[in-house]
DNA sequence: TCAGAAATGTACAGTTATGTCAATTTTAAG
DNA sequence: CTTAAAATTGACATAACTGTACATTTCTGA
């Protein structure tokens, strides 16, 4: 028994390819030119790999797809939700757990969030799915603002407001370098909580992004 | 010699079709699927028209892709940087005027930002050309804030983060109406600038968008 | 009314994609 | 070394799209 299941473990089994391989290079495609860009034939060719050979591992282009989903389902959603229960005393300190998100592509990839958000409008399932995503990350985010003590009303704008921040970002990352993008940090803790960041809480935060003022 | 401009005003010339009919189905298309789902024979059948008839009005696909560009950003930038100088007396009157863009998809189509966004990362050309319309929609704004008494880094802050949540806000409108998203206003306001409305300055609000708290 | 411009249509040739099938090759296990 | 499962491949059958060439229809103005 046991089948192998179907090196899905990151194992080299001698094959050269495997469901996470060709998953892989659905993921870089989509991230590159779209939905539309994450076509069988073209991946095959950036594998090295007959375009049949492809269906060893998934029925067909849609299984594919539906994997992509879960993919960022798995991914984003949890540990957004993880930043907002992380360790705080502080509504600025909390705010700025949660703008470990915006810097550390580990904890949210941004690109693969954008790619999956222009990928819904010609996809009601996804749109669907997108949308219960929202609803848990907007509940987290808000109870944390509530938890520090803002009335209900404001709890929730602030919370629309930082996570709008967060999906508009990527939008326009482009190619700012790190110090100029950490100067906005404390403008940004300051406008989303209406308080400004201790320089101690800084210094924190500054020193797990590895960054020297 | 004055050639007809090829039916580019909204004349109907008897013909049934035009570059402005062509253009106005890419258009729906593009927001309805992304630019993928821009295809000339999809087009055809949807205005009843022959395929073909399409290469009278433009050269190519391409010609037309091009089209819907130059229709983006003749639309959006201008409105919104316009706003930005509408006038005001306080910064939470100034603040009122840009939420005016939320609200209104006359001043700002937010479908239309988002489904160019999203072909933007297929198309280094067409990126370049969304970093400008941001440069000069951010300045636009963060003078704006300074006009108002912001200092400059502040103010730079502030203007991303009202001009992030503008760009993010499409991605979740979803099905609220409008009770619920004008409930949140005063609160956006006081988030953005500091300081709440006045209940003059929101009833000249919502008096212009024919809303009856 | 009738010539020429404007617009449409038909036919053709080429490209790129999808998915099935029946070999064939590669690998691991006994 | 053998063998059976796992993975790969090329051939085939379809389908959707692009763009060109050329014939045809429809409208406009002298």
């Amino acid at each position: 028994m046991e089948e192998q299941t179907k090196n899905s473990d990151g194992q080299n089994s001698g094959w050269r390819g495997s469901a996470d391989i060709w998953l892989k290079a659905a993921y870089d495609a989509l991230l590159e030119t779209g939905v539309d860009g994450v076509k069988i034939q073209p991946l095959a060719k950036r594998l090295n790999l007959s375009r049949t050979s492809f269906y060893w591992f998934f029925k067909d282009r849609k299984e594919l797809l539906d994997a992509l989903i879960t993919l960022w389902r798995d991914k984003n959603t949890g540990n957004l939700i993880a930043r907002t229960e992380a360790y705080a005393e502080t509504i600025s300190e909390a705010m700025l757990n949660i703008i470990d998100l915006w810097l550390d592509p580990d904890l949210f990839d941004a690109r693969f969030e954008f790619a999956v958000r222009s990928w819904s409008v010609q996809s009601p399932d996804l749109m669907q799915k997108i949308e219960t995503a929202d609803h848990q990350r907007l509940d987290a985010l808000t109870s944390l603002f509530v938890r520090f003590g803002q009335d209900d009303a404001m709890a929730d704008v602030r919370a629309r407001a930082i996570y709008l921040v967060q999906i508009g970002y990527i939008s326009m990352q482009s190619n700012e370098d790190l110090a100029v993008r950490m100067a906005r940090i404390p403008g940004y803790v300051e406008t989303f909580c209406g308080q400004p960041p201790t320089q101690s809480e800084l210094n924190r935060f500054y020193a797990r992004h590895n960054f020297a003022p």
